[in-house]
DNA sequence: TAACCCATGTAACCTGTTACATGATTAA
DNA sequence: TTAATCATGTAACAGGTTACATGGGTTA
């Protein structure tokens, strides 16, 4: 359901191709998402049929002809009431924290080299925000949309700096085995 | 996969019955996966046809019986292993991050009313971690083992935290005044 | 008398992942 | 010549959600 949503935002903002599409999704700006290809050209093709985009073929030379999906009147009137409503919000379903729950049922080395790997992984999405939004901020008269989508970025970074944070608390206590500390740097 | 793992774990902090991991999963301190009851019914079946947890037959007066489930040998190293392994971390998908990317698409007020509401909801799961956190503080001679629990629960926090200051930014960022109303439980 | 708690499941359906498929163009 | 890019799909399977089912005991 929310990847439909996340697809019909995607083509508000830009009109695309499937492939387009795809690239968008997992690559780029629009990170806050994923999806394979197989998944988007069947959301694709289903919201199509539901009349909430429409497509035209795009005949080209030297290259396999596209589709170029557009929002209609129906689908953006779709997106509009959703973004009105508001779910709850759901669990975080982390792997690691899984792992760092039962971590006594390992030597605390393991523990270690595990959480540093997800640590290194955090700061590498931190550093490719950061690069982006570093775009964003050097635009001299950013339009109104580029502004929301600069927002939804500050949220990933605020989440990658709050894993990093934690990563290296969880570090720090594991590094010397001590009791629960109250202080820290919590806030 | 990763809720056979989720399963495996809770079940080796300890053994219990299907419902009650049911009521572990979804109400109280495991508050970092969520499963229906039908998934996790599931799970343990394949989970004990898989050699990894055993059910023990409890025969109750007045009551259904039970099936107390606990993990086996095999089921514990399958476990060290998969602590030791360090997946690639997954992107946020979240809606509200959709939202506010094609917040252009409607009203500001429509916007602020919905980020409104998730941020309530992310104070009250800060509120209720905050809570959990304190008895684990509390406890004179903590185990080892809730010192892991109370280390998975700093992240939660974290997170929580993390989103609620993006929150504030981005009411700010909309213009509107954030109202800082210390008890909003009762809306 | 109705609703909820205990306790476990099946079945239909939708979503997401993995594997397979095609076929021309371009860069190493 | 090997691999990658462009561009779109089908099919099998695993994971997750929603609806349906049972039945005694307790609380309002």
């Amino acid at each position: 359901m929310a990847l439909s949503y996340a697809i019909l935002a995607a083509l508000f903002n830009q009109s695309c191709s499937g492939y387009d599409l795809v690239k968008r999704f997992n690559k780029s700006v629009e990170c806050f998402w994923s999806a394979s290809h197989q998944q988007i050209y069947k959301a694709l093709s289903n919201l199509e049929a539901e009349g909430h985009i429409v497509s035209e073929k795009i005949e080209q030379e030297n290259r396999p002809n596209k589709k170029l999906y557009t929002v209609t009147d129906s689908g953006r009137q779709h997106l509009q009431r959703w973004i009105g409503e508001a779910e709850a919000i759901s669990p975080i379903k982390s792997d690691l924290l899984i792992k760092l729950s039962v971590g006594h049922a390992v030597p605390t080395i393991t523990l270690l080299q595990t959480l540093q790997t997800y640590y290194e992984q955090h700061k590498e999405r931190l550093k490719s925000y950061q690069l982006i939004s570093k775009q964003y901020a050097q635009a001299l008269q950013p339009s109104r949309e580029s502004q929301f989508q600069y927002l939804a970025l500050r949220a990933g970074i605020r989440q990658q700096l709050a894993w990093i944070a934690w990563c290296e608390e969880a570090m720090g206590f594991l590094g010397q085995p001590v009791a629960v500390r109250e202080s820290s740097s919590a806030s």
